[in-house]
DNA sequence: TGCCAGGAGTTAG
DNA sequence: CTAACTCATGGC
């Protein structure tokens, strides 16, 4: 479970209420894509939590099993989260001839992309650079312990939230550091002022995808891959194609020359070719590329350099 | 010990 | 535009 500050599980007492939805989903292959790192494993489900909603859910079959924990959870609301509305087969129809694409769709069918609570989503990868899951997950329960919300559920635990902006300002850029942020300290410490002023994701889920990527890579540690992650994990621009360095391999492997080797050039080329919701595509070449699934060229990584 | 982890900023050419 | 270096830290 996420965040727990105690051990309790949920209570299996309580009443589960279903949520039914049409074609592929994978509540496990969607929490685990490596999208989202508010989730644990409770029971025969998980625990989630995202803004001011901590919810178990679990699947059986075509029916997903949820219950509140922090509330009241609007159905509506776990729709929109989890885009149980998109329609996989009717998205994986464009690539119907992309063999490497088609096969990873067959086989993961039901990955979705989620849509996150931006802020959070924002945190969790300016946490997520150049670091790897468990750490992220790491630094955001610690953030989440130290300046969140503590949200009591009668006889099943206690459950920290991620702090808002105006909550995360307490902290220093030292707090920051001691949190185990590391270089990342200071990124965040520089947004958190910028946030309802320069930074509002309200108005920002209005702009097309160029104009917030503009503004999202103005911030200081945002760039080209952590604003499109954004992008398509919180604010719903499925054009967006975040290119880490699985991704890379993969355009390389299977796509486009390792001589294009910048993520400069090689992002609007992805996007070009994979179209209007390029960004499906992007998630299930990660996933596949990082479960083995999908073959990839070791060396043809060098365009973003590790360190020296 | 050395290398990697869903990067980004800065500087030099 | 590209390339090389730096930024911290945990884990194996």
């Amino acid at each position: 479970m996420f965040f727990p500050e105690s051990t309790a599980t949920h209570d299996s007492t309580g009443n589960l209420y279903p949520l039914r939805f049409s074609g592929a989903f994978s509540l496990e292959l969607t929490l685990e894509s490596g999208q989202f790192f508010q989730w644990g494993r409770s029971g025969d489900g998980f625990v989630v939590q995202s803004g001011p909603n901590v919810f178990y859910i679990e699947q059986r079959n075509h029916t997903l099993w949820y219950r509140g924990i922090s509330g009241v959870i609007d159905p509506q609301w776990l729709r929109r989260f989890f885009r149980l509305d998109d329609n996989l087969a009717e998205i994986f129809r464009e690539w119907a001839y992309e063999g490497v694409l088609q096969r990873t769709y067959e086989r993961f069918a039901g990955l979705r992309i989620l849509r996150q609570d931006p802020w959070e989503c924002t945190l969790a990868f300016l946490c997520s650079m150049a670091s790897n899951i468990p750490r992220i997950t790491g630094n955001l329960q610690t953030l989440a312990r130290r300046y969140g919300t503590t949200v009591a559920s009668g006889g099943t635990g206690r459950y920290a939230l991620l702090p808002g902006p105006d909550q995360l300002r307490a902290a220093s850029l030292e707090d920051l550091y001691d949190a185990g942020l590391g270089f990342r300290a200071r990124y965040i410490h520089g947004l958190v002022p910028k946030m309802g002023g320069e930074i509002d994701f309200i108005s920002l889920a209005e702009l097309p995808y160029e104009e917030t990527g503009r503004l999202l890579t103005s911030v200081h540690g945002i760039g080209a891959k952590v604003a499109d992650c954004i992008q398509l994990f919180a604010l719903g621009n499925l054009e967006a194609f975040p290119i880490d360095t699985w991704i890379r391999k993969v355009l390389h492997t299977h796509y486009f020359s390792p001589e294009i080797r910048s993520t400069k050039r090689l992002a609007p080329m992805a996007r070009d070719y994979f179209g209007s919701r390029a960004g499906y595509a992007q998630q299930y070449l990660f996933h596949g590329s990082r479960s083995g699934f999908i073959a990839v060229k070791e060396g043809t990584s060098s365009g973003v350099p590790g360190r020296g």
